[in-house]
DNA sequence: CCCTCAGGTTAACGAGCGCTAACGACCCTG
DNA sequence: CAGGGTCGTTAGCGCTCGTTAACCTGAGGG
């Protein structure tokens, strides 16, 4: 019952204990994962989760809702800064989004495959939650692209911000990480298709 | 243990509970699918679906091989076609993989949604068959893709299609399918993104 | 008319798993 | 050097869920 709870230092138990239920959610499923699993990734085991945790579906809820969090607030970040400098580069503002974006799926793979794998296992409330940050940040790039391609319509414009997504978070469903170009070459080639198929969406 | 099983008319059955199961599982994955639902979808009730299937985990089997076969074979007929045609036209044979695969994409939701979200819940014989066959796809756009762009390096091309493929299974992922502009107008959409996004893959 | 067999039914078992209970060791502070 | 808070431990409960067992029914076929 300890009110003021999160002080200042980072508990790192609980960043361990996030990172690595990550990745096992990720790789085999969130019901796939027992509590024992994920305390023998960090160490402990079994039930000592739950001095950190209220339960395995806190653990899940606090990942989408981080990731959605960091998701969002990146993208209005950006957008602000734009318009700090006079706001008159749509396609500079849109380029940024999209590093942003490639930046998470490249570094996040874990969070990203949860991010639309996983979302229904939460309770009604979390999954509201995620999902009203999840449909924010797709405002977010809504604007900015119809900002730039002003005679794409609306409806059409939000298919293809959703079909972006897919394909900037297609690399984590890669079977083997491995066979990539390197990390800045991915970057560069999936910046290059998604900029690719918003310039094609424009052409009605 | 009747050998020469499926006859010629139709198990409505078995379809029916596969159709049931493919749905259920979209919807809430297939750990959250008890088999008391999928038999009280279909009109029966619980362990009257082993009359059908030897456990539940054949069906999820037999949903993601079937899905995966069906999209190779219409791949390697589209190429088939095209060689039959004289073999001198990439750019029609593309568009009809894209096509091909956009048909799949939006009249079976829920085979895609499966196809790259419960693979690992399959046994390994059967998660190997299916990544083989899915790889085999691959190859086959991985092939059209390079007739087509021969400037394009191999792993490039590789990681381009897997993107497309993210981008153009993105609907079935879109919360509300409603909210979508007609089929035939996403279709057209979906297929001007993926163009876009190849031809921007070209240019290295 | 019986026999078979496909296709159901309900009851129940057994395993897995999330979670709680009860307890202990360490560290810090007064 | 007590005493409490933090962070573990192990044992075990209770529920869910896939699966099996045993039984039933109705429709052909000889």
């Amino acid at each position: 019952m300890s009110t003021h709870a999160a002080r200042v230092a980072a508990p790192t138990r609980r960043e361990q204990i996030l990172r690595e239920a990550a990745r096992l959610f990720a790789e085999r499923g969130f019901h796939g994962v027992g509590v024992d699993e994920i305390g023998a990734a960090v160490g402990i085991s079994g039930p000592g989760l739950y001095r950190h945790f209220p339960g395995k579906d806190a653990m899940l809820a606090e990942l989408l809702v981080g990731i959605s969090e960091r998701l969002l607030e990146g993208g209005r970040r950006r957008v602000a800064e734009d318009e700090a400098r006079g706001g008159g580069s749509p396609e500079a503002l849109l380029d940024a989004l999209i590093e942003g974006h490639i930046d998470f799926a490249l570094d996040d793979r874990p969070l990203i495959t949860l991010h639309d794998r996983e979302l229904d296992r939460l309770r009604d409330t979390d999954r509201k939650r995620v999902r009203r940050l999840q449909r924010e940040y797709v405002e977010v790039w809504v604007g900015v692209v119809r900002a730039l391609y002003p005679s794409l319509a609306e409806n059409r414009a939000r298919v293809t911000v959703h079909a972006v997504f897919g394909l900037l978070n297609s690399t984590p469903h890669l079977a083997r990480p491995d066979a990539l170009p390197g990390r800045a070459a991915t970057a560069g080639l999936l910046h290059r298709l998604a900029r690719g198929a918003f310039a094609a969406a424009e052409t009605a």
